[in-house]
DNA sequence: ATGGGCGAGATAGTACATTG
DNA sequence: CAATGTACTATCTCGCCCAT
């Protein structure tokens, strides 16, 4: 049977032109080639190479197996080059998980440098979770978890990135910008315009109208950040959003903000990952950048 | 189902002598 | 001088048993 030895001295022996000289390119006695070639040549019963001089020459049969050689060796090449960076974690695919809508404006800060220290390794963004992030992460179909709301396990580790308050966002000339602060009952007749996610995920519910007994008139969602600040400018309802969030958008001269509540609503964005990382090295300098590129 | 320890047998490689 | 043959050794593989 042919093995990737037999390959290697075929190749090593056309391009060295004598057994002793491709020994000594494979680091193998010159014996060693002898021995392996001619078994390799009774097992199939033809000769591989014929004297020439004292130089050997391949048979037909023997270019078969150098062509194979030529075809096979730098695929196994490549693959093991590919495997050892894969072990010294500079290449992959970093899959993060968003449980934080606002957050993706974010995301894209920090992907951008990540993307050029890490030239081999590719990200995907996930947002939707068949069981959740949670589940996803334990799961292996994601490597990290954006969340605001963190679930305390022993498999998980929480790594806090930056505090923010999620203040209630209006148009610059709306009647509630005269309030310092904002009261759940303020909301009973407004339109409020959130992401499409079930309200116990929307901290503006959570943490500010359900708690008081409290809702709103009428309640919209819609999927992009860009479109639904272009809606409160343009007085069609009102959002609850980060604050860095509005300060940074290009609307932000025809927004007004307001604390949600006297002592307003603070949250804390938290990077997650497993603990057993195996192989993915590169997971812990995203978490290092995403330190480094806050709002 | 998985993994560790062990022994028997197979195999790759070396040293050295021989051959062409 | 380079390939081949012979004897030998180190290493690997496989199957088996046993523990977890």
């Amino acid at each position: 049977m042919i093995d990737r030895q037999h390959l290697k001295i075929v190749r090593a022996i056309d391009a060295e032109g004598t057994m002793t000289e491709a020994a000594k390119s494979l680091f193998l006695t010159q014996s060693a080639l002898s021995h392996a070639m001619k078994k390799l040549e009774a097992h199939f019963d033809v000769p591989l190479w014929k004297k020439d001089g004292r130089r050997l020459t391949l048979t037909q049969a023997g270019q078969s197996v150098l062509g194979l050689a030529h075809r096979v060796l730098p695929q196994f090449e490549h693959t093991e080059a590919q495997l050892r960076r894969f072990a010294d974690g500079k290449q992959g695919i970093l899959r993060i998980g968003m449980e934080c809508y606002p957050c993706f404006e974010w995301l894209l800060k920090v992907v951008a440098p990540f993307l050029k220290a890490f030239p081999d390794v590719d990200v995907d963004v996930r947002r939707a979770f068949s069981f959740g992030g949670l589940q996803a992460l334990h799961g292996y179909d994601i490597d990290i978890l954006l969340t605001p709301d963190p679930l305390s396990l022993d498999t998980i580790t929480y790594t806090p990135v930056f505090e923010y308050e999620q203040v209630l966002v209006m148009d610059k000339h709306h009647p509630l910008t005269e309030k310092p602060y904002i009261a759940p009952q303020d909301l009973s007749n407004e339109t409020l315009i959130t992401y499409p996610v079930e309200l116990s995920r929307l901290d503006v519910f959570t943490h500010f109208l359900t708690p008081a007994n409290c809702t709103v008139k009428q309640h919209k969602t819609i999927e992009t950040t860009e479109i639904i600040l272009q809606m409160v400018a343009a007085g069609r309802g009102i959002t609850a959003l980060p604050k860095w969030l509005v300060e940074e958008a290009k609307e932000s001269e025809l927004l007004a903000c307001r604390s949600l509540g006297e002592k307003g609503v603070s949250k804390t964005l938290y990077l997650g990952h497993r603990k057993a990382q195996d192989v993915l090295g590169f997971v812990d300098d995203f978490i290092a950048l995403s330190k480094v590129h806050t709002p």
